[in-house]
DNA sequence: AGTATAAGTTTCTATTTGCAACTTAATTTT
DNA sequence: AAAATTAAGTTGCAAATAGAAACTTATACT
């Protein structure tokens, strides 16, 4: 049975904090799930989620700094600026929808609708879980520490394995 | 070409929101990632983390009201007491490694070690990744939303589908 | 020229954070 | 049994941060 236990001085080296540092703060995921929802100026921003002003600008700008979003002028009216995901701010997807669904599932049984779908077979998406590298869903207990020099490679089988998942993900 | 774009009078009635009222704290994620290490008393918590006495005790009594760790007083020394993830905690999981995945990617290249591995296998987890109801993996674009009245049911392949769901998870 | 809009700033107040010292109850040590 | 230590908090106070409302600046529309 797998004991999930870090060394616990190196709690501090991983990349959660790196992380929270970038998107701790209160505002940042409603900001984040308004630029995933195509949400991209200012007053659009300020009208969708009910944050103060300066907050806004103040957060914004912390995010364009972390290279979460870009900022630009917009060329046809230069009183606007536009705000958009860069490819940094895109991988922050999974986070993202792993929380909402974890939201929605201990929240106060709020049927959530709209509800996300696949847009090629119409289908709700999974539930955002761990997979070991064969694609096995793995919980708490299946997972331990390990340093990556003991680790035994696979590079000899890994086209292979990569093939087989690739085949999972085609079904 | 699936267009990721939520309603946006709608966009208050996902889970992020109450997921963030839980976890939007400051120090809830790095509380948990030490409860998630096996920490369970006060006055370990506050070795690992460097938090302060008060907001520590603030944080624990907060995360134990939305029942995400459990608090207990020792049987064997009554001046401890234990808090433990519930399973809505475990169930946090997921959210937890998707995010310091994303900070091991973009943080200033520190290859993380310890490294989580398959406790089967040994070999390092998948990247968390959002998945199609039959393992696809998806990205932002493959992404649409759907009233959930509007989807077809699959129940008539759903056996069908979570066997092969299975099958692909047991390579 | 006058009004409206977009994206901020500024000012001021209220809340939250964080440090340091204090408390209370239960254990160990001497 | 008395004294010291440990665990889990509280309390008081200074500093930082959040938030509401009014103000600014540059553009654009009429």
């Amino acid at each position: 049975m797998g004991e999930l236990r870090e060394p616990l001085q190196q709690l501090a080296e991983c990349g959660l904090p790196m992380a929270l540092e970038a998107m701790g703060e209160r505002w940042s995921f409603m900001i984040l799930r308004a630029a995933f929802n195509g949400v991209r100026h200012f007053e659009e921003f300020l009208s969708e989620i009910s944050i103060a002003r300066n907050i806004l600008a103040n957060r914004l700008t912390r995010l364009t700094e972390s290279g979460i979003l870009h900022r630009t002028p917009c060329p046809d009216d230069r009183r606007k600026v536009e705000y958009r995901l860069t490819e940094k701010g895109l991988d922050l997807l999974p986070t993202m929808i792993a929380l909402r669904q974890w939201g929605e599932k201990w929240g106060t049984g709020v049927l959530s609708n709209p509800v996300l779908v696949d847009d090629r077979d119409r289908q709700p998406i999974l539930p955002v879980t761990i997979r070991s590298h064969d694609g096995r869903v793995l919980g708490y207990m299946d997972l331990c520490w390990m340093h990556s020099a003991d680790i035994t490679p696979i590079s000899a089988d890994m086209h292979d394995i990569d093939d087989r998942v690739r085949k999972l993900s085609a079904i």
